[in-house]
DNA sequence: CCCGATTCTTAGCTAAGGCTAACTTATACA
DNA sequence: TGTATAAGTTAGCCTTAGCTAAGAATCGGG
């Protein structure tokens, strides 16, 4: 196996990085990857409260798309992480530190958002695109993407 | 449960579609989700044959900062998937289908790292975030990402 | 106040994606 | 050419995230 890379001139320059570069990348990627649903139901659950006073299962599931156990499965795991309070058969609420977190996302879907719908892109795919690439920006970009946005 | 939607003017502006289209819109994120991985594999694999001439599974996991067995198995997934072939105990290759994919996502890569770079974002961070985002826009905002970062 | 409908949970299944330990195959070099 | 090392696989573990079927709790209208 010889590496090729410092003879051929890439047209389509692959990645150049060593190994433990890229890897530390895609650490990075894998991380966001774990914890992006955990943030989508916290900040659903905000606006649930917001908009309703409570949070219920029912409503969770029908906005995911998905059925009523895997909801109650998931609100079980927030839970034992700190980030909702529950009891059985009841309305889940945040704990500080599910707010803390709530907040966050919601800041970083809106600059998204906000961002996107900016550049040109409709909001039906621009509320799309967001839902995912929120997960995924460092706060360098967001910045980028805030002053994008908001620039006269 | 009554809707506070109508009344109080919304400072910070929870999401306001109806259940349905905000199902939809997590439908679409979670498919992306469900391909994410095997996107980020066919582009590697696709680098390391262009860079080496073939795809061995020690480097691939070495780049990915994972453990062999799970390389293995998800090549074993992608395999029964149609995306490459591969002999036990030999480097893989990309299927028609494979190539086609890794090429799609290679794009989609570039767009979003130039796009990200020209904004203004340092490289190192570029590449990481680019990771992450190319897997969760449409091709509608690629194409905005492309004619900014093309731009004079 | 009670009974049917709704909501929620439990049990149990599948598949993905990570890991370690142990085994098999391939490679390389003395 | 034989064998030690490197590479790859297998087996088996765990967790997450989805599902259905079925049971338990709650709620509301008569
Ligand atoms: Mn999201
Ligand atoms: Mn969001
Ligand atoms: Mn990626
Ligand atoms: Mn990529």
């Amino acid at each position: 196996m010889t590496d090729q890379t410092s003879q051929a001139s890439d047209d389509l320059a692959p990645d150049s990085r060593a190994p433990e570069a890229q890897a530390n990348g895609f650490a990075t990627v894998r991380e966001a990857r774990r914890n992006e649903l955990a943030e989508d139901y916290v900040e659903l659950i905000a606006d649930l409260i917001h908009q309703y006073g409570e949070a219920r299962p029912v409503d969770i599931a029908e906005r995911f798309g998905v059925r009523a156990p895997t909801v109650t499965k998931t609100l079980n795991r927030l839970a034992r992480e700190g980030l909702i309070t529950r009891e059985k058969y009841r309305s889940v609420f945040l704990t500080e530190a599910g707010r803390t977190l709530a907040q966050e996302c919601r800041r970083r879907h809106e600059i998204v958002l906000r961002f996107l719908i900016r550049l040109g892109l409709d909001p039906e795919t621009a509320e799309r695109d967001a839902e995912g690439i929120e997960h995924h920006v460092s706060e360098q970009t967001l910045a980028l993407f805030e002053s994008y946005a908001n620039r006269p």
